[in-house]
RNA sequence: GGGCGCAUAGCUCAGCUGGUCAGAGCACCUGCCUUACAAGCAGGGGGUCGGCGGUUCGAGUCCGUCUGCGCCCACCA
């Protein structure tokens, strides 16, 4: 303990009216000024807290979710500051990839035209016009992008400093920056030289608009409307009927498929029939996978309509027939197989078509041919779309990268799945999410997008003599040339004039998903291969912090990449953070118009208000935002600021050898479990609990203590009485402020200026031991029993409807005689705070209570 | 269709391993200018803990089941 032992100076530096407005801005602009955060990269691995926190992406706005969540992972962070553990907190942004393009594109209503040169002076449209986006270079786009990042990041950093999260500034890290791309580039290079990344020409599934390849992780299945039609195959004993919502994909087709067991259909499967307006004759086969009651229970296999045809493809071994191309139109040269005079034509009037207006024109022209039977129904089906995207993903074949994921493999799978058990999840229920996905993937990770702005792949490819891609021997750096860009260097051994020349080289096309730069982040921030004293003092971290949405993709993702390079889980705790929704538990979005500014809360109530609410959400739990819970918050915080105030006032001394009344070591002893409890709660993340606890304590000290010592600290009893109140008050002020620091920086950090040296949020977390050893043999039903009594009194003068100042001529205190005797230790600070004449106690019953005579 | 979560006062939520667990805050009502705080203080009313079974001496608290809500995943014939 290190306690002082003489009486410090009384404090001079209290205000006379404390507010609430202003302190944020100013203990900000200290805590910047003094460094009160920064990492001390002195600290060995044992000291250090280390938090992976999420880089928000700048294709978006910050809302009241962020704010809320960002919360939950600081008052973590400080609390384990407090507890002694240097915080290593750094703050990303994610501005890699296609949610900044998507963003680019609309802010700037621009659009990449890879043909164009460089335009050094070109200048964004005056008014953005999404219908006619004006073409820009690859490079330009990019340069926008850049500039996109870096204003909203500016945004995002001045929120999060108003809010007061305690992150070290000086470890920022963007996903876009020479530092991630080459993480990025090593990281994929490993994998590929150990057979965990690799190429592959499949098809897969690809969005028309964004026209590029989308992973697993990216699909969202949505309702989508379209029509089921009855259309004829002509066999040798006469038409087969099936049914499908996509008739434009009939020149398509490669077999017909049903269950083995299907009555209806055994007759038929060896047999081949023929495709009706195109003459393609297809065989019809049997595979479990058809289900009888599902349209007309056989099915028409295209390649490729949906992932049941691409299993159907690639077990029943049959050709690949594709139509639609990569803009989403039908091929516009007649492919091989519809070469005959008839299917010729037939195609020739859809060649270049948008599938929609195929489907038209098929089926105008089924229902001219006899072959389609009745008129379309309606049907809602479900699609899958790209998350961000508006139209139904096609199947296209193209070459891309994978990383195996266990997708493939039950092995790998069952291995991730045990990463998953290794972890320790908050709350627990949320590993479910995880082993459902693992559990439930279907192909490795497609890590290769189709676009600009993003990591490049380090790759390039020779080219033989006909000028072909030699893709089976792929050139790559070395790691010490990292970063690259392969569309402005040659690889090592040629020069920039063979690029794209026969003989020469051409450059690997694609970037990589922004997810695998961002699964990577543990490894980022923490210096791998870049900084390995910073690396082995931070790494593995300790907690993960994220939304629960992401769990397929940032969390599994950086369990795969972190098991790969370090053969280990990249973190040990992983804490889920719950939705903010609307009053209407509408899930807060932009695009409801339902999102709430946060800027505009933090304004109106101050940050500590704000981040009192949000410290009421606990880990995984979503929570309905009310902008009136903000004002409790806002109230907490000023009655911090007039209690401290009173206590400082009434001449609070830190003096633990005064403390001697049995009131105030009853205090104290109330007080130890309290910090007990709290610290407990957040040592397991309940950070709602510590809240609770503390802020229940503190509204006791203010209500009942703070009345009943009054008379006694200003002296109304002698000096030795007043002594010991005083450095109670002091006590229980400054460890009450310590309890609070994590949830109310600003306002806890006010009040400890005003008596204390330095920060508020570097000095040390209470421990219940310092404060057992203060409240001696202290009994905490002191001050309870004696809260009943003057609860007692004041009912009396609540009823009489008159003033709490009304004096009591006589109160007889009833109940069992232990109680009676603690109420008899506080019975003079009782009579003069209740201004009782007369008090009497007279044992009975077994119920404390008070009669009381005014 | 598979999985997870939730259902406790008007609202938002606590109630951990079953026995002072029927609570808190807000809202509401009634009072009080009490020199820390009127953006305050004191007091008060208000719930058969979603329904139905079961285990138990005893169940918001455990089991089953049903209903409703939310989320994750799957679902293009």
């Amino acid at each position: 303990m290190d306690q002082q032992t003489q009486a410090p100076a009384a404090p001079t530096s209290v205000p006379d009216k404390p507010t609430v407005d202003g302190l944020d801005e100013r203990w900000a602009q200290v805590w910047q000024d003094e460094g009160t955060y920064l990492f001390d990269r002195t600290k060995t691995r044992e000291q250090v807290f280390s938090i992976d926190t999420p880089p928000p992406t700048v294709s978006g706005t910050l809302h009241v979710g962020h704010v809320f969540s960002y919360t939950h992972t600081d008052v973590i962070a400080r609390f384990q500051r407090m507890r002694g553990r240097e915080v290593f907190y750094p703050m990303g942004w994610d501005d890699n990839g296609l949610p900044t393009e998507r963003r680019v594109q609309l802010t700037y209503g621009v659009r990449v035209d890879p043909e164009l040169p460089y335009d050094p002076d070109f200048s964004t449209p005056e008014k953005p016009d999404p219908k006619r986006q004006v073409p820009v270079s690859r490079r330009n786009f990019v340069e926008l992008c850049e500039r996109w990042s870096e204003e909203t990041e500016q945004l995002y950093e001045s929120l999060w400093r108003r809010l007061g999260l305690s992150v070290d500034w000086t470890q920022k890290y963007t996903t876009i920056s020479a530092t991630s791309i080459t993480a990025a580039q090593r990281g994929f290079l490993r994998n590929l030289a150990r057979g965990e990344a690799y190429q592959a020409e499949a098809p897969g599934l690809w969005d028309v608009t964004y026209q590029t390849a989308v992973a697993q992780a990216e699909l969202e299945a949505r309702e989508y409307p379209g029509h089921f039609h009855r259309i004829a195959f002509h066999g040798p004993a006469g038409p087969v009927w099936i049914e499908t919502t996509r008739p434009e994909l009939v020149p398509a087709v490669v077999a017909l498929v049903a269950h083995p067991d299907d009555e209806r259909y055994r007759s038929l499967f060896g047999s081949t029939v023929r495709s009706p307006l195109f003459g393609v004759d297809v065989p019809v086969l049997a595979h479990a996978a058809a289900e009888p009651d599902k349209g007309a229970g056989i099915a028409m296999v295209c390649t490729f309509g949906d992932l049941t045809d691409v299993l159907w493809w690639r077990e029943l071994d049959l050709p690949v027939r594709s139509v639609v191309g990569r803009d989403g139109r039908l091929l516009r040269d007649t492919p091989p197989w519809l070469a005959a005079e008839a299917a010729a034509s037939a195609y020739g009037g859809l060649a270049g078509k948008t599938t929609f207006s195929a489907r038209e024109a098929v089926v105008a022209a089924l229902r001219e041919s006899g072959d389609l039977d009745g008129e379309p129904t309606p049907t809602q089906r479900m699609a899958n779309f790209y998350e961000n995207g508006d139209k139904p993903l096609e199947i296209v074949t193209s070459r891309q990268w994978y990383i195996r994921n266990g997708g493939r493999d039950e092995a790998m799978r069952e291995t991730f799945l045990a990463r998953g058990r290794e972890l320790d999840w908050v709350p627990g229920f949320m590993k479910q999410r995880y082993d459902n996905w693992v559990g439930g993937l279907n192909g490795d990770w497609l890590i290769s997008r189709q676009r600009f702005s993003g990591v490049p792949f380090p790759v390039w490819y020779p080219l033989d003599a006909e000028g072909e891609v030699v893709h089976d021997r792929p050139l790559v750096p070395r790691e010490d040339q990292l970063p690259v860009d392969p569309a402005s260097q040659a690889p090592d051994g040629y020069t920039e004039d063979e690029r794209d020349q026969p003989g020469g080289f051409t450059r690997d096309p694609d970037i990589m998903d922004t997810w695998a730069t961002s699964s990577l982040s543990p490894l980022i921030v923490c210096g791998w291969e870049r900084d390995p004293d910073l690396f082995a003092r931070t790494f593995p971290m300790d907690m993960r912090p994220q939304a629960h949405e992401i769990i397929r993709t940032w969390l599994f993702a950086t369990v795969v990449r972190s098991h790969y390079e370090v053969g280990g889980l990249p973190w040990r705790t992983v804490v889920i953070s719950g939705i903010v929704a609307d009053p209407k538990r509408q899930k807060m979005s932009k695009s409801k118009g339902n999102a709430v500014d946060p800027l505009a809360i933090l304004e109106t109530y101050g940050p500590d208000a704000v981040r009192w609410r949000a410290a009421g959400a606990r880990p995984g739990t979503d929570s309905p935002f009310d902008e009136a819970q903000m004002k409790i918050g806002r109230r907490l915080a000023i009655k911090i600021l007039n209690a401290s105030k009173f206590a400082l006032q009434a001449g609070a001394q830190e003096r633990p050898d005064r403390i001697t009344d049995p009131l105030d070591r009853s205090l104290l002893a109330m007080l130890a479990e309290v910090v007990r409890e709290a610290t407990a709660a957040l040592d397991s993340y309940e950070y709602t609990r510590a809240l609770e606890l503390t802020e229940t304590f503190f509204w006791t000290f203010c209500d009942d203590y703070l009345e009943l010592v009054k008379d006694r600290a200003y002296g109304g009893r002698g000096e030795a009485l007043a002594d010991s109140a005083r450095a109670t008050l002091a006590a229980a002020l400054s460890v009450q402020l310590r309890l609070f620091a994590p949830f109310l920086p600003f306002v806890t950090e006010e009040v400890w200026s005003w008596w204390q040296e330095g920060s508020v949020h570097r000095a040390e977390w209470p421990a219940p031991e310092q404060l057992t050893a203060l409240a001696g043999a202290g009994d905490v039903g002191v001050l309870a029993d004696t809260s009943v009594v003057l609860g007692a009194l004041r009912k009396a003068k609540s009823e009489a409807k008159t003033s709490m100042r009304t004096e009591v001529a006589s109160a007889t205190v009833t109940g069992p005689a232990e109680a009676l005797d603690r109420v008899r230790l506080a019975a003079a600070d009782l009579q003069a705070t209740g201004r009782v004449g007369e008090l009497s106690f007279s044992p009975s019953g077994d119920t404390l209570s008070a009669a009381v005579l005014l």
